[in-house]
DNA sequence: GGCCAGTCTGGAATCGTTTCCAGAACATTG
DNA sequence: CAATGTTCTGGAAACGATTCCAGACTGGCC
């Protein structure tokens, strides 16, 4: 690679080396069937002598394609985020496709203009489980867009099996001779504390549970501690709480307060974050897989781009997009119940 | 907002409606004090009405910059970087600028490629804890650098303070009564891992206590738990661990074999990461101000870009960029230790 | 009233690439 | 050998914004 240190290589200098013209150099490039194999190597030759790689930007202008996706998720610092974003980015860069990732502090105010930010530098959008309003959403949705963790029409979607999740902890709960329950609640915004809710209420009255849903509380180990006496004082054998995080916050302080876990009070979280395992005890928690949700929303990301009208939403009356083609897919990944040691049998 | 829906309202959309030229709208919207009031408001109104927003794309076509920052880190399933991460982000937004991401999945090889892959789209780039070789980096700037974890001349840093922080932690081991340690070592290519170890020789020769090395293990909890068997073998009473991962490996494995902390075994980590205060016993560990180098390097960058000659590296026998202008200053820091309850006095 | 300085504006060039179009070169066929 | 088709190539336009330059207009001053 010779290039001069400071100033960028362009197709023509490459076209000059090798004695054509840009168009043909950017056709030996981009498509080397389309010009004589001796042209070809030529420009491929002077290419590499150059150290030429095609500026994105000016590329962009043109094709419209920016090659970026936008993540937004609503806080890094929840480890749940970071797993996705892990395999949203491996599974990008797979598909040659860089990542412009913004945190919006689970504030729902800052996602719209995050979003409408981003908007022109990439060609879609992850939404990491988004808190504003469905219509605001589909309101600022220009370019194509998937949701995990939640589900928005007409976006396509990637969720997780909540209500089997719930389902699975409800009945070991339930053998263990558990018969009323808590559950802390996650953001009012958070589709997914409605869905583990609803799938929670479902799984409780089927068996004939008594379910005490307690106040909306962030979705952070503060937020459990918050929660804790509240439940403490409820006339509970054991307490789900909408993420692993609320669920850390709920022994942390039931610890604290001298509560035995589970010997009193038994504590089932949600995501399996990797703390979970580690903490004392270890928390029986419902499991995702994080990296599918990541994985398969970027699949069914550029499978929309892909698609013919691929807008935000589809034009009014739209040919079908079939779900098989990621048109209006609603993928569901399972949740599975990680028995560990924060759950045990019922008191006496 | 009157916007077609799916097509892209342009500056000459604008300058239509506006009836004046694009050069006018481009003034009127990018330093207002170059027209006559009366244009300025018509401009805006026709910009408002119209929903107008630049092309980010043709600007950094002729501008040269981009208003992104790409960051490259190893690891996001450390919990250590989505913090950092998070506070790069929030900096960056506050200062209009986008962040790329790139995770490399502790993979030096990956690093150069993807600092390449990313340089046309971005004007800096902010390196978490790189795990190449100095000249390879060095070699691939040529957009300005800042580099968090470590340091590589000319590049400024941002570093924490290793040596400060093992300090603490040896005089808090001396101060129980431990004389012979333990330091289970992080990856050979990282830079805070041989800044660790030599603050940590300096303390324990600096107070003649004995230091027991361990093999270089990765960065994770299975790395600690994959060492802890040496480390218990070993004639210690007390081990410090690369970062906060690998000591909650130790320990988690530690528990497994029977080997009591503190009772038996002192352990220290380092980070602080959110999980070291959740887990049974609490972690002893060095606290680091995450969010500081984040937003520190942040600054520093954009700093950097602002600079003369902002090239990644200054040309040969550049003047002296004062470190004080961001050129190639140093920052560290500060640490802390957390005293929780993995350590205790010696036994007997 | 004329001249100069200053303010404001429009047109054109530019960034680097892709793509359309038309023409040149060559081969094929009758 | 002419007519036709095919392959390959270069020039020019385009993407959307910024910026340079020169011209138009205003105002002030003598």
């Amino acid at each position: 690679m010779i290039g001069e240190p400071g100033v960028a290589v362009t197709i023509k200098d490459v076209a000059r080396l090798a004695g054509v013209s840009a168009s043909s150099v950017c056709r030996a490039l981009a498509d080397p069937d389309r010009v004589r194999p001796e042209t070809r190597d030529r420009v491929q030759t002077a290419a590499r002598q150059l150290g030429y790689h095609p500026n994105r930007v000016a590329r962009s202008l043109i094709t419209g394609r920016t090659a970026n996706i936008g993540v937004v998720l609503p806080d890094l610092g929840n480890p749940f985020f970071p797993t996705v974003v892990k395999a949203i980015q491996t599974q990008a860069r797979r598909r040659d496709y860089a990542v412009l990732l913004t945190d919006t502090d689970e504030d729902p105010a800052v996602e719209v203009p995050a979003i409408r930010a981003l908007a022109m530098q990439v060609d879609g959008f992850l939404l990491c489980s988004p808190r504003a309003a469905d219509d605001e959403l589909r309101a600022v949705a220009e370019k194509p867009m998937v949701v995990l963790n939640r589900r928005i029409s007409p976006f396509p979607s990637v969720t997780a099996d909540n209500s089997g999740g719930m389902r699975q902890a409800v009945s070991h709960l339930h053998a263990l001779g558990h018969r009323t329950i808590s559950y802390v609640a996650g953001p009012r915004t958070s589709w997914s504390n409605r869905d583990r809710l609803r799938g929670l209420r479902a799984a409780t009255s089927a068996l004939g549970m008594t379910l005490i849903e307690i106040g909306n509380v962030a979705p952070t180990v503060a937020g459990g501690a918050a929660a804790a006496d509240l439940v403490a004082a409820a006339p509970v054998t054991a307490v789900l709480a909408y993420n692993d995080l609320v669920a850390l916050g709920l022994v942390q302080r039931f610890q604290a307060r001298g509560i035995a876990v589970p010997g009193q009070l038994s504590v089932v979280g949600f995501d399996d974050i990797l703390v979970a395992a580690l903490v004392g005890p270890p928390l029986t928690t419902v499991a995702i897989g994080k990296e599918q949700i990541g994985r398969v929303g970027v699949d069914l990301l550029l499978a929309l781009m892909a698609a013919p009208g691929a807008a935000g939403l589809d034009r009014a009356g739209s040919e079908r997009a079939g779900p098989g083609r990621g048109g209006r897919a609603r993928r569901v990944v399972p949740t599975q119940l990680i028995v560990r040691g924060s759950t045990g049998p019922v008191a006496r």
